[in-house]
DNA sequence: CATTAAAAAGCAATCGATTGTTTTAATTTA
DNA sequence: TAAATTAAAACAATCGATTGCTTTTTAATG
């Protein structure tokens, strides 16, 4: 189907006899042009089926009221889940979003900044894959006046605009928990380093160990156990320990929770009363295993809210200088029976 | 922050002594420029951090290259496998994607539509609303020459382009199962009949009960069973009944099966043994509940690549004459524990 | 070497809206 | 009524890239 031909100011101007700037500004109403004509002009432009061409307004006015976000991947429901909530807050400015998913692949994810710059958007809003070590195309970001915000998985050594969980305080009480619930031995699934988020979890693994005088004892960390499957396989090993652990925190997701909780059943460890467990995010299923699954919630669509109004918020600053602001958000702890062990 | 000047092909043409028109040439790879120029150009391009802006250049060839997409929310499985696919498919063709979501409401559908068409988006991909009984914001993207697709919540009457699931053959599908199984009272959840979707789906449900000659019984067909809610409390009811039904078609969503699964086990009928339960859109969780929920997968991801193919597909038609072409996906049976009866 | 063909570069208009400046028309004031 | 003020509309440049057409340069041919 080929397009046909939209009408534009011109065409209302010379319908009417005007000139064009004076449709425009009658169209923005503008109070420089007669209260008569810009009635007359609001008419005919309705009756012409008349809608501004964006492309050109903006490319005149030097911006294009879009926000661009990378995420690695659109459907999981974090992530999607924080786009409905900068949607929900961008949309009454008027502001569109382009999404684009980076597949948890370094390329596609420098790609997909590539694109958003040529698109020149006002605001690249990103939660980087798993492969991402080095930050040239964040940089790059900057470089061309772009507005950069973080979130959730940042690089913590570019100074830019963040918003995050507090990974380290959320998996810190998340341990303690078990421990107060008469667990000993606490087994962590921890996700790839290389993210500081996973990191952050490791810490505040650690450091709820140390408060409780409790012994950090390296077979019972697991490196890498981030989906569903590789923490199986983790879990299946744990439990064939000479002294298995009678707890695991799947730091890294509810999936991989799902996953010890699925190889528990299997081999007949009863959960929560030999083994509990811990998972990640408040996925919705949660709370409909059985038994139902202790997780952190970690309000993904106020986050993405969040973001929206940090970037209107620093939009105002009228300084070239972007003063590099971390908002860190408390996620909550959701005890359910995986770890009701009393 | 201010966003800074940034370099154009101006900038490039002056630095080089040379006619911009040449530059962008180059940039565009035309062999009317000369390679040794062309290799020059590219080089200082690269150094000047050079980027094209997408606006002007899509307000002088007149297109955007960029697909609408309005869905009722975002966050929610199916919708969210459905970009994913339709980003998949436009990524590799250059094409970015304005998503926007109605909140299963009507005036934001219109004002997302809208705003899609003053973007000048080259196609408008929607799944309407379940308030949307009118159309005339569909027939005015026609009007504006942008091409519309439909999926999945379809407006019948209007003659578009559409990629639907075969709702009625699946749900016969899934009532033939139960009614093979060796249930006899299989009662209906339905969602409201405002949506052919819905529609469709109670008619396969009738056809499946008639071919085996079993009577249609008012009182088990619920309407506006459509969220987990709902179904609980039609479901407390049905089972209240003096002949209550031994099988339940939550024909709405996975989520509507989990509260019918809620229920029974809340009041202690046995499911599969006492009641069936089948479930629609084979969620995540419809794996892990217990027992496992029959359910009905409608290749989500698939159908968004579908859609993408579609437009890609009827681009190169150059005819302004749309045909309407309706592609429909047959959704799969999914056969778990909640309805192995026997 | 002159002529012609082909290659490379330059020129200028265009896409549609916006906006600073100027001109014209209308109104007010002296 | 003439001068001054203000309101309304017109003019023209601009945003940055693209592209049909023209001019210049280079290479090829007789």
């Amino acid at each position: 189907m080929k397009p046909k031909k939209r009408t534009t100011i011109y065409d209302i101007a010379e319908k009417l006899n005007l000139n064009p700037s004076s449709v425009s500004r009658a169209l923005n109403n503008s109070n420089s042009v007669n209260d008569a004509t810009k009635k007359l002009i609001l008419k005919t432009a309705k009756e012409l089926n008349y809608t501004r061409n964006t492309l050109a307004s903006n490319l005149r006015k030097g911006h294009s009221k879009t926000i661009g976000v990378v995420v690695p991947r659109i459907n999981q429901n974090f992530f999607s889940n924080v786009i409905a909530g900068i949607e929900d807050a961008t949309y009454k400015q008027g502001y569109n979003l382009i999404i684009c998913q980076s597949n948890e692949l370094y390329d596609k994810e420098v790609q997909c900044v590539n694109t958003l710059i040529n698109q020149h958007v006002d605001c690249i809003v990103i939660s980087i894959s798993v492969e991402t070590i080095d930050h040239k195309h964040l940089q790059n970001i900057m470089d061309h006046g772009i507005q950069l915000i973080q979130f959730d998985r940042v690089a913590d050594e570019l100074e830019t605009l963040k918003v995050t969980n507090d990974n380290e305080q959320s998996s810190f009480e998340a341990v303690s928990h078990m421990i107060k619930q008469g667990y000993k031995r606490v087994a962590l699934l921890e996700g790839p380093q290389k993210l500081n988020i996973f990191r952050q979890r490791k810490i505040g693994y650690l450091r709820a160990l140390e408060e409780n005088g409790i012994p950090a004892i390296p077979e019972l960390m697991i490196e890498n156990a981030w989906t569903k499957e590789l923490s199986a396989n983790a879990t299946r090993e744990l439990l064939s320990l000479p002294q298995p652990p009678d707890a695991i925190f799947a730091s890294t997701s509810d999936f991989s929770a799902l996953g010890v909780l699925e190889v528990a059943t299997a081999m007949n460890v009863k959960v929560p009363e030999e083994l509990g467990i811990c998972g990640y995010s408040n996925e919705d299923f949660t709370e409909i295993t059985s038994p139902s699954i202790t997780t952190i919630d970690q309000f993904s669509f106020y986050m993405g809210k969040t973001v929206a109004n940090l970037y209107f918020q620093e939009m105002e600053n009228t300084d070239t200088m972007v003063v590099p602001k971390i908002i860190s958000i408390k996620p909550k702890l959701i005890t359910r029976s995986s770890t009701q062990k009393s």
